[in-house]
DNA sequence: GAAAACTCTTGACAGTCGTCAAGATTCGCG
DNA sequence: CGCGAATCTTGACGACTGTCAAGAGTTTTC
């Protein structure tokens, strides 16, 4: 099917406008996906918000599961390093605590619909079966980036983790959902609240030194 | 409307025998949730798993998002107490440690349908405005829970929580979430990686003795 | 500039949904 | 028993869903 385009590759269209217009419509369902979340973002309604008619969906995906999916992946790609400037930049363990603190913070004031779309998502493959790979996919990159920042952590602290990274990553990402929900809710101190918790919690991921 | 009934109590059956139906119902309905989640359980087939014909839902109920709702207090009243038992029972911090960790793995064996479906609600709510109020106190509930526990592990322990309850929930139900994701999946070892981590934990929640 | 390939729109399809009204059935009480 | 209220079933409604086919519009190719 994509593989038709011109020989070699001309100027700069041989197949991967394809892939520029699946990006564009990811973009587009995304921002409905965020709004009313998965089970109530119809193809219309996603349609409606794009500049594209409803049709031209399945021109460029089979499904609606595979255009759910491809925008949780394209989503992932986008989100997975933006905590790689916190390890990049910290100069102490206390200096990357607050830097840590204060980019979850940033993440729900700014990125609050994808993750509660993340949410919502990540439950839903505990029901449909269809999702489980994706889900798990993305759930291990983020595992990974926790990892990384509590690595850099240790190692500037002189020191090692304490936890396994499984469970590092299982702690935040539960004090991260309540803000979230407490952030939704409108109950006023939640970001505080989180950016306080990560600080005071960090410590205690750490093997006091020798 | 539920009031018509006769002067004072006759024998059993004044009008909360329409309290019994709805909880009928609701049992009913918690099954097949638990089974579909709320966003494809649709009130036919909640029927249909039921002794009830579709219909009969609007005569309990106003709507299926009242169902809903009371499906998930309802729910929460049965569950709120479960560890009540380790609280009692416990004779020492390593003890409690223990049972904790026992019974939250008992819990996923033998309740996953049902804590799938609270975490499905949990992020509908981050959506539906109209699910926040109860998911709100069924979460407040659950937190109390967890600091009862946190609470007796300290006493035992003869010290003090290091950290507000609100923290300590949040963990819980990080990693909580986590082993429920990984059961699913089939991932050997989760249950038994969930009651290593809770035990491995629980010690850090305790202020050091003075 | 015509033909072919690609892209997108429109409209219809079969199915499902929540809701509700009309009537059948059952129950409780005199 | 018999009557009236409570309970439940049935069937229909309008709206909405994912999907897809037919064709219009656009771009590319020779």
């Amino acid at each position: 099917m994509t593989q038709v385009a011109a020989h070699k590759a001309s100027r700069r269209t041989p197949a991967d406008k394809h892939d520029a217009r699946r990006k564009a419509l990811a973009e587009s369902a995304l921002r409905t996906l965020g709004e009313l979340g998965y089970a109530r973002s119809s193809l219309r309604e996603i349609a409606n918000n794009s500049e594209f008619s409803h049709g031209v969906v399945h021109y460029y995906f089979s499904d609606k599961l595979e255009l759910i999916v491809y925008c949780v992946r394209y989503y992932k790609e986008t989100c997975v390093h933006r905590y790689d400037g916190v390890v990049a930049e910290a100069t102490s363990p206390e200096d990357l605590a607050e830097r840590f603190g204060d980019k979850l913070v940033e993440t729900i004031v700014e990125e609050a619909p994808m993750h509660r779309l993340w949410y919502d998502l990540r439950s839903q493959s505990m029901f449909e079966e269809s999702l489980r790979e994706a889900v798990t996919q993305i759930d291990q990159s983020l595992e990974d980036m926790i990892g990384r920042i509590v690595d850099r952590y240790a190692t500037l602290a002189d020191t090692e983790p304490a936890l396994p990274t499984h469970v590092a990553y299982g702690m935040f990402d539960g004090i991260f959902q309540q803000a979230l929900l407490g952030h939704l809710n409108g109950r006023d101190g939640a970001l505080e609240d989180l950016r306080a918790q990560v600080v005071g919690l960090m410590p205690m991921l750490l093997t006091p030194k020798a």
